[in-house]
DNA sequence: ATATTAAAATACCAAGCGGTATCTTTATGC
DNA sequence: GCATAAAGATACCGCTTGGTATTTTAATAT
């Protein structure tokens, strides 16, 4: 009956949700109590304090993220393909989300950055990780000649991270796929005219 | 010695500060009473309570945002130096910030999106009024034949806001001015090639 | 000068916070 | 089937939280 590391990952699991939705500092131990069935005995037992649950929360939102996102791109087999599985898999975070609450980056980039330094740099890793992945895809491409020569692909990698996540605030703001949609449309379009014509 | 009204300004501008910078949640009244030099007693003379403190703060954050912005805007008189006043003001929202903490429509969005309803609300408005500032820019353009007529000004206005607060994100996580920067050159050349050429 | 009144400071409250120490329960090796 | 040790529940701690009631302070009108 007695599993501590199904309960650890329940701990793990709830409690990422609820930073999540409702932010890191604001997501009690009672709430996580609350979420789990558990005791705060029980939490105390597999994790340090709240701030070590936090940074694994956050860490295992990340590995989630980006687990799905590198297999499902490295299994795409053209550039068209791989970029595809971006725009698909920011476009279900609303429709069908893998965790309630949005983008864990943009999330914990913005409680974090001025308030919370370790969560900071783990929200930087994310980034960090997030645009060296779309870089590699695109210089990869370029290299094989399937986008153009003179693609500025650092520009680029700039430039779809921050319209995704941007466009995430505003539809999660609205309640509507409008925006993430309509910044979708436009990233595929710009992404069509980097793409070197096949005879 | 004693000025009411210079009371509330002071604690209007300190909360809002310090909302903007650590998140609403997290500020706490002593965090306001420390900042002001003030009394708990001086702010429940000026505010019902703490929310109320809240809703008027960010209010007063929008309202700082776009009187700004659109009174530069207002003084502009061609379509391109219009979109460069909007532009500027994010380039100089890192460089020489009107308030600390990022852009407030950014910041109280992923805060309340799921978890505070009032404050979602005018974030919401904020959004809104964001929006429709942008779009009556581009559709006066339109009309007067400055951008192509076959612009999607819908999807212009979605792709200019997500991609420059997307950005305020990545480059406050990275504390350097490059994704805001580089982000903006790529809505300038956006923006170049919706022009009517003149001869 | 003094009475009046609003502004602000002080003192207090219950509830919730993160955290710890202790006790009970459950699985496991012998 | 009993001892051992880990897992988890319970009870408690000091501190901070938002909020209120009361008191002091300062400006103003007479």
């Amino acid at each position: 009956m007695r599993n501590p590391e199904h309960t650890k990952a329940t701990i793990l699991k709830e409690s990422a949700n609820l930073f999540n939705v409702q932010g890191y500092k604001a997501t009690s131990l009672s709430d996580i109590t609350k979420a789990t069935g558990l005791t705060k005995g029980a939490i105390y037992k597999h994790f340090k304090n709240k701030e070590d649950l936090e940074q694994q929360a956050l860490r295992s939102l990340g590995r989630q993220m980006f687990d799905i996102l590198n297999k499902e791109i490295k299994e795409a087999t053209s550039y068209e393909s791989k970029i595809e599985v971006l725009f698909t898999f920011f476009k279900n975070y609303l429709v069908n989300p893998p965790y309630a609450g949005g983008c864990p980056l943009l999330n914990s980039a913005v409680e974090s950055d001025d308030a919370n330094p370790v969560l900071r740099q783990q929200s930087f890793g994310m980034l960090v990780t997030f645009k060296s992945t779309l870089r590699r895809v695109m210089e990869n491409a370029k290299k094989r000649n399937h986008i153009k020569e003179n693609t500025d692909v650092d520009q680029m990698v700039h430039v779809y991270i921050a319209t995704l996540e941007g466009a995430m605030m505003m539809s999660k703001l609205e309640r509507n796929n409008d925006a993430i949609t309509t910044c979708i449309d436009f990233l595929r379009n710009l992404n069509q005219s980097l793409l070197v014509a096949v005879k």
